[in-house]
DNA sequence: AATGAATGAGTATTCATTCAT
DNA sequence: GATGAATGAATACTCATTCAT
């Protein structure tokens, strides 16, 4: 219907407004006010979308780690070998340093509140879920193709990689420099390679 | 003297409060107040030995940075061979559920306001080359003993060692699973041994 | 608009209430609980409508100096002759214990401050200049009329009126007696007619 | 006693730095901890020496205007004729711009205070009793000396000479210009001889 | 006498949330 | 649907005062 999707336009709308307001300002710096800005609407439609400030903020954990994997996960089904996958797979992890600092700084506010609370830590395992799924079929092709030992447990190894991903990029965030970005993922890519006996 | 001592030890043990408490509430949630009761003492106790609230937790990240170095540092210290120095080092990276949570839910609060703050972020770039020095120095004496290929760039290792055991503690935090701790740390361990070709 | 001016009239309500309290208790006596008290709203009102505390007292003495300013100016006018302008102008500055009072008591708070504060001291200095222009209208028509020597020096004549009228209503203010009023109303007409030389 | 002596000496050199600082900050504004600093003492040796914050501040306005009053007392004194006697008073009222700046910024925040306080209140009645008492004297030897009409009451004209000198103090302390300190002494001079009809 | 550590009451300010329009 | 005025709970911070040393 129109209404609904109205309705849904106005809170994606929402939604991406608190990313960037959430970006801009820490977690709790964040004031409704300045999602309502960035969106341009009052500070009353917020609350008409969402109930509270906190489901604003759930919604947009769900809403970005969905984005981020749906985004990797289609990079990957582009490409036909393993290697291939994997090389996108990183690409598309560290897209740019504007969108890896934009999303990387909402990510640790996140990661930081699901250390304390469920809702928050479903929502990211569900993302690790799908994180795992996209490195268990990388590297199950790379077993098909010979090119991975075919000893390697996916299930062990997967986390292994989302570990080394997020690692790096965090390290990268701290230098606070765009121009390491790219050695950050050649050496991310070397580390997975490493880890996949590639 | 005796009444530096005793101011000295009055603020520690204000930063030791300060970390209990921030370790069970977040960043922003947790208040002077309770700050003050963790360690027993008056409000305007915090404020005589700290300037603000920010500079409690400036210090905080500080003092727990260097606190885990030394003791990583030390294990390390205490073993001879690479493969000794290594398992030393992920041992005391992976020192127990409770520690390791406690930690990493105060240092996510902290990587979280370091991605936007320079002063964190500085703190944060120390600890990042105490642990890169200590990676290097295993690194450099496995070649020594030849069982890491002189080849291997610590440079580039180290910090892929660090991004692993921060990358595995994180997820293994998002489990909320005391029990998979270690299954976590085994993991990790292997996947530096990849890192190091051993 | 209504709604512009609903505004207004809040704004012109809290501002009321700010005087009386403040009157009541010092400058920094108040507190914007009182002044919200005083104008029956919520504390969050006071805020919603000035900045802050500073803000509301600022624009106290914006509004306060000029509606005096305009009630002198405006008894003034009434009167055709500068005998009677002269009665009017001290009339009205003299106009009740219980107003002097009020006025009296919150202007030396804010003379005060303007002893340290040029933006008090900018507002104070256009009530001055607004004072200056009373006299020196009375004094030029007294010029005229003959009854005031055409050698007097209005720029010098006029601070001396304005000095004479705060100097004799600080020091009835110190006596605290309400009786005494009149008589120092009097007493300076009568000193105000030597300036004059009438 | 030495004791007391010593006692006594400490006391006004805390009272001092009370109006170095009072000046400075306003009343409010003012801190313990900065009348301890001005007076290079501890914290603690203010409470030692004076009951409250209130009664450093109660007695200061005893000292300050009595040290005003003998000022304006002796200056007047070594004068022998009317007219020398009234330069004198005026003389030393208009001390120095620095203080006077110094002095009024203090006495207007008392007055402020007296305006609501009693015990505030009556000092400054004193003050103003002695200061009566000079303009009286001055008074009645111009008139002994036929310059000064025998009908004139100085019961009436004392006050309003007091009032003319607060009132063109406090309007040079609103110019903030130290170069006009002279033009309003001249002003409030010629103001005064015409309320005594010289 | 002197110190300064400790206390806790008090206050401005912020902001999520509510609700009348 | 949308607005923004109003609310009041919550909190960092200040500072006079106390008191053990």
């Amino acid at each position: 219907m129109v209404r609904y999707k109205k309705s849904e336009e106005k809170r994606k709308q929402i939604l991406y407004a608190a990313f960037q307001a959430l970006s801009g300002q820490g977690y709790d710096a964040v004031t409704l006010q300045m999602i309502a800005d960035h969106a341009q609407v009052s500070k009353g439609v917020v609350h008409y979308y969402f109930a509270s400030k906190e489901a604003v903020l759930i919604e947009l954990l769900e809403w970005l780690t969905s984005r981020i994997y749906l985004k990797e996960h289609e990079a990957v089904r582009e490409q036909e070998t393993a290697a291939g996958k994997l090389a996108a797979y990183i690409g598309s992890a560290f897209v740019s340093p504007e969108k890896n600092r934009a999303f990387y700084r909402v990510y640790l506010d996140f990661l930081a509140r699901a250390s304390r609370i469920p809702a928050y830590r479903e929502i990211n395992q569900r993302f690790y879920d799908n994180c795992t799924s996209i490195s268990t079929e990388i590297l199950l092709l790379g077993q098909k193709e010979g090119m991975v030992s075919p000893h390697l447990s996916a299930e062990q190894t997967a986390p292994q990689i989302r570990a080394l991903i997020d690692g790096c990029l965090i390290q990268w965030l701290m230098t606070d420099e765009d121009a390491l970005h790219e050695t950050y993922r050649q050496s991310c890519e070397e580390a997975v390679r490493k880890l996949l006996g590639i």
